[in-house]
DNA sequence: GCCGTTTTCGGCCCGACTGTTTTCAGTCG
């Protein structure tokens, strides 16, 4: 069993946890934190690193120390570390943590005093009032304690980002009504276009007295209001999504805007360059002594820190800062760059509307061309296509494109990619289409070299242009298949294909760190919708906002070409 | 535990709210 990132990113938690619990040093609980965000976070897996010798301490956040344990854990499968720290602790107890209102203290003082390791001991220990007994507790804190239990289920879900869209877009709208407010902002990772969010992160500005935190919390859509203070507050709403209000002074506004944008650990890199320069940074603005030099604009800020602006999609702290230090931050691409969508479905397999409804529906949000990509026929769910299926529709396609001015049709399929590597349509009637999408839709679950050489081998056929959501993930339900990332970026570098980012908000797949893979590898990215319905077509912004997370320009994506150098492209593909 | 135009020790981001307190610890983001 393979160890990935993700894996060594739980143990160092869980680490970090345990070490909390017992009181240690808390720099070095947070060395292990910036591990395993480091872990989450890098493209790379470390096992591959591990595997080819190179020198896991050239990370950043990883020293002789971890970097050991990474290799212990990738040659084991084990961390002794964590098993030492774990018959001093039972290993439930990390469970204890993640309710609210209960930190490493007070998991470690009902641990002490009334033996509590599991949420059940806990829920039993506030019902029978025990818990209001102790040192530091209370009435109010086991009442919330019991509370937390109730609703624990729902506390770990987080929220996709087109979903949590839904929520946070009318509730800025009814905050921005209120009396003496500026500005309404909804900052957080909603705004770094993360593909889930946790909770909400709004800001309100205003000048002079204003209301908006009285209709905060009486919004209806209000369950239970956690924190109510002057300029800070915590709802949870009736589906579940926690939100916080802040709000400050116009003065403050960029200043506010950059801190609860996060990411926090980006926050924590730029503080660190304001404490280099003896600069004190809060969300109140920037500070030299007690006065007050920057903050109304989050410009102003990384000015301050002597760094240009960061689109926040970028501040993950994954070499943003060092990039914007040497003037070499990218110039992201836009929704708006966008000439085309590469990847679509109408009623002739699963789609909702016919070519020419798709077509107009493209054309209406300003692209100059659409390629259909229906299913093939394996995929008999969504009444694939068979060649004679194919050949009608590009029939069709070449009919209705003489008719249509503002937008072409590209002649394109999805074909699937079998067990085998081998396509589901023969090469006759794929060298017909304009491009050629081929996506993996079964067999999951085969071992990563095989998953890797099927994808290679459908690669290899001279008419593949684009490799469609190539990890195959659902977010929040299927996990991405085992496949050697790297390996297929070079592959379609070798071969001149490409790789989809698909824009559904379920899929957002290439994710963030694959485009920088393929940017780094000079494989462009096709940023393509998947559109089953008229109204899919608005989900691109979504995958601009994913190929934004991954550092691609305009030039990095595919469908910014005009028509006429994408066909070019795409020819150079099939004719190789 | 990591890190270093202040290199092998001594730092490590900063503030609001709550509850349990009588001045603040714990938690959270």
């Amino acid at each position: 069993m393979p160890v990935h990132n993700a894996d060594i990113a739980a143990v160092f938690d869980e680490i970090a946890d345990l070490l909390e619990i017992q009181g240690e040093n808390p720099f070095r609980i947070r060395a292990y934190r910036n591990a395993a965000r480091q872990m989450e976070s890098m493209g790379m897996p470390a096992a591959d690193m591990v595997a080819k010798g190179e020198d896991l301490t050239e990370l950043p956040g990883i020293g002789d120390d971890l970097a050991a344990k990474i290799r212990e854990m990738v040659e084991t499968g084990k961390c002794k570390a964590l098993e030492k720290l774990r018959a001093k602790f039972p290993p439930t107890i990390t469970t204890l943590l993640k309710l609210p209102g209960l930190g490493p203290k007070r998991v470690k003082t009902l641990y002490d005093k009334l033996k509590i390791k599991t949420l059940e001991q806990l829920k039993a220990a506030a019902r029978e009032h025990r818990i209001r007994e102790l040192e530091g507790f209370g009435d109010k804190t086991e009442a919330t304690i019991l509370e937390a239990l109730e609703q624990h289920a729902e506390q770990v879900t987080r929220f996709k980002l087109a979903v949590a869209a839904q929520y946070a877009e009318p509730l800025a709208s009814y905050l921005k009504r209120s009396r003496n407010v500026k500005q309404v902002e909804i900052a957080g990772s909603y705004r770094r276009c993360k593909e889930t969010v946790g909770d909400l992160d709004l800001l309100a500005t205003t000048k002079g007295a204003s209301n908006v935190m009285d209709r905060f919390v009486k919004y209806d859509e209000v369950r239970d209001v956690l924190a109510h203070g002057e300029t800070r507050a915590t709802v949870r709403l009736k589906c579940g999504l926690q939100v916080d209000l802040r709000v400050v002074s116009t003065e403050s506004f960029g200043a506010a805007l950059q801190y609860f944008t996060g990411s926090k650990a980006h926050n924590i890199e730029i503080r660190r360059l304001g404490q280099d320069r003896k600069l004190k940074i809060n969300e109140y603005g920037v500070f030299k002594g007690k006065k007050s030099i920057a903050g109304a604009t989050e410009e102003s800020v990384y000015r301050a820190v002597g760094l240009p602006w960061i689109a926040p999609e970028l501040r993950e702290d994954r070499g943003e800062i060092e990039a914007a230090r040497k003037g070499k931050l990218p110039k992201l691409v836009e929704l708006s760059d966008l000439r085309g969508d590469l990847h679509a479905h109408t009623k002739a397999t699963d789609g909702h509307h016919t070519l020419k409804e798709m077509a107009e529906a493209a054309k209406a949000r300003g692209l100059e061309y659409l390629a259909i990509t229906e299913h093939s026929r394996r995929l008999t769910v969504a009444h694939g296509l068979d060649p004679h299926r194919l050949r009608k529709q590009m029939e069709e396609i070449d009919r209705l494109n003489q008719n249509l001015s503002g937008i072409t049709i590209l002649k394109g399929v999805e074909v699937d990619i079998l067990e085998d590597g081998s396509l589901d349509l023969p090469d006759e009637v794929l060298t017909e289409c304009d491009l050629v999408v081929g996506a993996v839709h079964s067999k999951f679950h085969l071992p990563r070299a095989k998953q890797t050489q099927r994808i290679l081998r459908a690669m290899e056929r001279p008419y593949f242009s684009i490799l469609a959501h190539p990890s195959g993930r659902l977010i929040g339900s299927r996990e991405a298949y085992e496949v050697d990332m790297l390996k297929i970026i070079r592959a379609a570098k070798a071969r001149g294909c490409f790789l989809e980012l698909n824009a559904h908000p379920e899929r957002l797949d290439l994710m963030d760190v694959n485009c920088q893979l393929a940017k780094d590898e000079n494989v462009l990215v096709a940023i393509s919708s998947d559109a089953h319905r008229l109204q899919d077509f608005d989900n691109l912004k979504y995958g601009v906002g994913q190929a934004r997370r991954g550092w691609l320009t305009k030039d990095d994506v595919l469908n910014t070409r005009p028509l006429k150098l994408l066909v070019s492209l795409l020819r150079r593909t099939i004719k190789k």
